[in-house]
DNA sequence: CTCGTGCTTGACGCTTACGTAAACGTAAAG
DNA sequence: CTTTACGTTTACGTAAGCGTCAAGCACGAG
């Protein structure tokens, strides 16, 4: 076993928001929405692995399209803890309904691209009937 | 040949919004941003069958979370003329930049399920040791 | 001491995508 | 003729998701 004591980098606001290309104020933004708690030294935000990663999956759900309310509610199913039977529950129920929800995306997602791909066709063809001339 | 001439059904705007469950206002928006250009009988509108695809469209553009801008140019593409060769470069070059945020859409939404998977596994266990006390 | 750099907290502004009346038109039904 | 249903425009309201100052602290370099 390695028993070497990782020292758990940390982050400053600037370097998470250059790594993910966004905002200070995203990022402070997303803390008042209750997305992200940074630890403080002193007055200063300082990102732990854990906050590290929401960001990354706050940022995947809103290129999904998810509103931030919706966000909150996925990125907090990951690091549940066990609970009790009814939080259990709770949480099998978002994540059918969440489920639900990525399966009628991604179903419209592949209409979406069948259908550009004959509009491409068409384009295609427009244009080599244009330049054969 | 069935040369019977099918009426071309029409729809009101109450029928459309019923149909898709959308409001008036709903519809009425988009029509000011330009994605619907119903016909006029007197002040009526009036929306033929090429509007209610369209509105379709917008409503699936939405669904993949997509802005009205966005989903202009989109639904723009499928009914676009011909057209000279600039324009065809330019809808090939559109359509290739949908077709890679699309493809990114694809991937966000297979990691996410995949990573509900494991929560609900995790839950599933959870669940059953808290049962088998 | 001063400067620059990086961080902080307000607080107001802006766009998107509608909701929500208000006030009015029209046409069929009672 | 009045009610009812269905439509219209105009216009202000609002929630989300930040952008954009302003003003200030903290700290190391020069």
């Amino acid at each position: 076993m390695h028993n070497i004591r990782v020292p758990a980098q940390t982050w400053s606001i600037a370097e998470l928001a250059a790594e993910y290309d966004v905002t200070l104020r995203t990022i402070r933004f997303y803390e008042d929405r209750g997305l992200l708690t940074p630890e403080r030294r002193g007055t200063v935000r300082v990102y732990h692995p854990r906050d590290r990663v929401r960001l990354g999956l706050i940022l995947r759900g809103k290129r999904l399209g998810f509103s931030l309310d919706e966000i909150a509610t996925i990125v907090d199913m990951y690091d549940a803890e066990p609970g009790e039977e009814g939080q259990l529950v709770y949480l099998l129920d978002q994540i059918t309904t969440r489920r639900a929800d990525l399966e009628q995306r991604r179903q419209d997602i592949e209409e979406t691209l069948h259908e550009l791909a004959e509009v491409e066709a068409r384009c295609q063809a427009d244009l080599k009937a244009l330049r054969s001339r």
